[in-house]
DNA sequence: GTGAGGGAG
DNA sequence: CATTCTCCCTCAC
């Protein structure tokens, strides 16, 4: 069997043009020839192309905003539902072209996309005779699904530019048995796929991305952003020093040196901050200088410090490497390997995966800010709408409708923590050098059971888990009796146990089809009363079970005695009451 | 396991 | 500076 090479990957890097004010633009077609900006309370958090042109940016004040562009549309954009809607729209649309399961969400806008099979497949079929008139194959199975495109050249700009004379053109002019050449082959023959899909999004959803070509999520992301919106970019080889002859540098390095350092994926505020002091205060005396107490202060380089520094810079300086670099990022909290990690980054060098999506997050939280909440009749209000819009979530992302006339809704997965956070507002006068930012404080409980009965009223229940669990954990948080004053409250279900159905991975369909004849057992015993065997004989005897249910066939919907499952939603007759709550219990 | 904190969009 | 409203991961305890 053979290992597949880390370097022979191809992976696409999908961006949607201005997420948010394009979901608008799709609604309302009419909006896309104006200026317009979405609002989440006093901010822009994003705007469209035209009111970028106007001098708009990114997470500008409304007012600011409203000044330099008087005609700007805005709208409101802090119920998220629409933007969850559509990405979730858009990557069902993506996945569909793509032959493996790695397709990875990131955020609501964008997406990676591991299309090395497709790609050997349709180099594997290329005809050296007539490669400008070659066809690029979307179905292994049926070979009149795809496109014509020209296999001469790559589809749209590159990293170097094609004009650059210094570098290869994206051409197949080379011979075709160098491993620059091959490597040249599979990201000319993705760019393809990458315009093709491009389009698509374009025509049948409304929407534009900006995709960039490589062999890692690292350099996909990064060289994607050189051509925005609405283009893509391919980096080119070499990938290797010695690939291109002597004194030729790696494509990957060039690229990487002109990058500002806060560009890197994975490089945050923090760290690039502690990048750029170190620059900025080591230039003189050199690593040497570098002591334990300095590294921990962070007013010592307050106010400079926003120079841009790029990653070229930061590669050489004297003594620079891993055990430098952990010198600098290290400390408490810090991963204990981010000295290699950085370096790694800074190289161009990122070996993670491409993940197949999840079908059930992690985590699902509500939140909302505001400028003024100091009564505990204000925050149980909030605490209560709060709680009303997560308990809506909970039900669309982790419950699906039953097949069959068992009970209606069936939850996916369980989640077992509940957390409320808040964000106290830093005082107004306790400023100085020493000014700390308060970031926010949280306090988690067990999430009760009753949250889950389908039956219930979602406005019952948030009254319920507000007054019997939330403000409990609100006192905890904040003992006094007043005098807090919030700027942000959230409210989070965590720790999912998956109940069944649908698991990643290679042979988590057979995994996912036997949890799912449990619950077809289970949902059995709900209606059939004939039945007499314990539940815990059918836990063992999944595979043995029937195929022919009792109900599937026949549409009748009888009374049956029992209760419901304050946990599942499901009728449970009497006597499968203690079989069905040990079904629920959560295993260790 | 809990809570803080850093990363991402 | 974070600011919005999320989601994910790792760390010290």
């Amino acid at each position: 069997m053979a290992i597949p090479r880390k370097d022979h990957r191809v992976i696409l890097h999908f961006d949607y043009d201005c997420f948010y004010a394009s979901v608008f633009e799709a609604e309302q077609p009419a909006l896309k020839s104006l200026p317009l900006a979405v609002q989440q309370k006093q901010i822009v958090v994003t705007c469209n192309y035209e009111a970028r042109r106007r001098g708009l940016r990114k997470l500008q004040l409304v007012k600011e905003a409203k000044k330099i562009c008087p005609e700007l549309v805005i709208v409101l954009g802090e119920d998220l539902t629409r933007f969850r809607d559509a990405s979730k729209e858009l990557y069902a649309f993506i996945k569909s072209f793509v032959w493996s399961d790695r397709v990875e969400r990131l955020g609501f806008d964008e997406i990676f996309l591991d299309v090395t099979d497709m790609v050997e497949y349709n180099i594997g079929l290329l005809n050296k005779n007539t490669l400008h008139d070659s066809f690029f194959h979307l179905d292994r199975h049926d070979p009149t699904v795809g496109f014509v495109y020209n296999a001469t050249q790559c589809h749209g700009p590159t990293w170097p530019s094609a004009s650059t004379s210094a570098s290869a053109p994206c051409t197949l002019t080379t011979a075709l048995t160098s491993s620059s050449t091959s490597l040249h082959l599979r990201l000319l023959v993705a760019s393809h796929l990458a315009g093709y899909m491009r389009s698509q999004l374009e025509h049948q959803k409304g929407y534009t991305a900006t995709v960039g070509v490589s062999t890692s999520k690292l350099l996909a992301k990064l060289v994607g952003s050189v051509h925005k919106p609405n283009n893509q970019t391919t980096l080119l080889p070499p990938y290797e020093p010695a690939e291109h002859g002597l004194g030729s540098t790696s494509n990957i390095l060039r690229f990487m040196d002109g990058l500002e350092i806060r560009k890197v994926p994975g490089i945050g505020y923090k760290l690039a901050h502690k990048l750029r002091a170190y620059v900025g205060g080591a230039a003189a005396s050199g690593p040497t200088t570098l002591s334990d107490t300095e590294l921990g202060s962070d007013t010592a380089t307050a106010g400079d410090n926003s120079e841009e520094v790029t990653v070229k810079q930061i590669r050489l300086l004297p003594g620079m490497g891993p055990r430098l670099l952990n010198k600098i990022l290290g400390g408490a909290g810090a991963p204990k390997d981010i000295g290699v990690r950085v370096w790694g980054l800074l190289h161009g060098v990122d070996d993670s995966d491409v993940l197949a999506g999840r079908d059930i997050p992690t985590q699902i939280s509500i939140e909302d800010s505001y400028g003024k909440l100091t009564t505990l009749h204000e925050v149980k209000r909030e605490l209560t709408t709060l709680t009303a819009s997560l308990i809506r979530r909970m039900r669309t992302d982790l419950t699906e409708q039953n097949v069959d006339s068992g009970p209606r809704f069936r939850w996916r997965a369980h989640p077992k923590l509940l957390r409320l956070s808040t964000r106290p507002r830093p005082p107004p006068e306790a400023d100085g050098p020493r000014t700390r930012i308060w970031n926010r404080i949280s306090r988690s409980a067990a999430l009760p059971l009753y949250v889950f009965n389908i039956d219930e009223s979602i406005d019952a229940l948030a009254e319920k888990l507000v007054q019997e669990h939330l403000l409990s954990m609100f006192r905890k948080l904040h003992p006094e009796k007043f005098g807090w004053n919030l700027s942000l409250l959230n409210i989070a279900v965590t720790n999912m146990v998956e109940s069944a159905g649908e698991q990643r991975g290679s042979n988590g369909r057979d995994i996912g089809k036997m949890f799912r004849s449990q619950e077809r057992v289970l949902s059995e015993w709900t209606v059939n009363e004939s039945g007499n065997e314990p539940l815990a004989n059918a836990d063992t005897d999944l595979d043995n079970h029937p195929t022919g249910t009792p109900w599937e066939d026949g549409d009748d919907e009888e009374e049956i005695p029992g209760t419901i499952c304050q946990t599942c939603g499901a009728l449970i007759p009497t006597f499968a009451l203690v079989a069905h709550a040990q079904y629920h219990s959560a295993p260790d």
